[in-house]
DNA sequence: CGGGCGGCCTGGAGGC
DNA sequence: TGCCTCCAGGCCGCCC
């Protein structure tokens, strides 16, 4: 389940390697994504084409080459990339394959087919479709939390659903929300309008911490994030909330509780969020 | 029209 | 053991 942290995490490791190789082929062996692939655009656009450099925007891998075409990578919920030295057997789910032109592979393997991959030509990032609603990214040094209590604070909406729509901030899934809300001492269904700018203060410094130490931990549990099989994955983090129903708060001792908030798990601890 | 929610997809877990 | 159901998740798009 990548979510920002891991995501950050792959592209890091993927800037160590990628910037400088060339794209020799591309192999859609199953275009069934979340879009479907479209061979021929990624053909046109990305083989032959140098990587210079990687970047993310929300959950999104940008691979960029030199004619400033890039290639657009998303995980979904289950999605994994492979840097391969050898070429192993295909296994069910490899599902589009980059040959580099040093022998090796970038190999994208998603058994449930939530991710996608795609090109965006030159000039293009800014209208893609995908990016034109995006919210702020929660990492950035441009973003700031007085920002945050100004947009939202006479909105009625739970604080929950807030901090996982897209279009107000990225990269934050079920489970980091919970660990920050929790961390915050805020309660999932608090209305945003209940948020004063002090609490956003607090809230937004955990989200950031929240990430920053689950990237830390990505780049720690992991030999650069890609294990001995090439693969890029993701790591466990010591969770305070997320998964524990019915276990102890390490804070306060009190039981966690689980309960459905928009149709997702949502955690959190009784006696230290209201 | 903002926002809640269904559906996409598959594998793994749990129940019978 | 095998089959069936449920759940997980990001994100689009439907619809209230």
């Amino acid at each position: 389940m990548p979510e920002l942290p891991e995501v950050e995490t792959i592209c890091r490791a993927l800037r160590k390697t990628l910037p400088g190789r060339k794209i020799d082929r591309i192999r859609v062996r199953d275009p069934r994504l979340r879009w479907p692939v479209d061979e021929t655009r990624l053909q046109q656009l990305v083989l032959g084409q140098k990587v210079i450099d990687i970047d993310r925007r929300a959950k999104y891998l940008l691979i960029r080459f030199e004619q400033e075409s890039r290639l657009v990578i998303h995980l979904g919920m289950s999605g994994r990339l492979l840097l391969l030295t050898e070429s192993p057997p295909f296994e069910k789910h490899d599902h589009v394959i980059f040959y580099l032109d040093n022998n090796t592979e970038l190999r994208f393997r998603d058994p449930r087919r939530f991710g996608m991959v795609d090109a965006i030509p030159p000039g293009g990032l800014e209208t893609y479709p995908r990016f034109i609603n995006l919210g702020v990214e929660p990492l950035a040094p441009e973003t700031r939390s007085e920002a945050l209590f100004e947009k939202c604070h006479n909105w009625k909406r739970p604080i929950k659903n807030l901090l996982m729509d897209g279009s107000f901030m990225v990269g934050v899934g079920n489970i980091y929300a919970s660990e920050s809300l929790f961390y915050a001492g805020i309660h999932p269904k608090k209305a945003s309008n209940m948020l004063s700018k002090k609490d956003w203060a607090n809230l937004f410094l955990s989200i950031q911490n929240v990430l920053n130490q689950a990237i830390e931990k990505g780049g720690t549990t992991l030999n650069d994030f890609v294990d001995s099989n090439g693969e890029v994955g993701y790591f466990q983090l010591s969770l305070a909330v997320y998964g524990r129903e019915g276990q102890k708060c390490r804070r306060c001792q009190s039981l966690i509780e689980r309960y459905v908030q928009v149709g997702r798990s949502t955690y959190f601890c009784p006696g230290c969020q209201d």
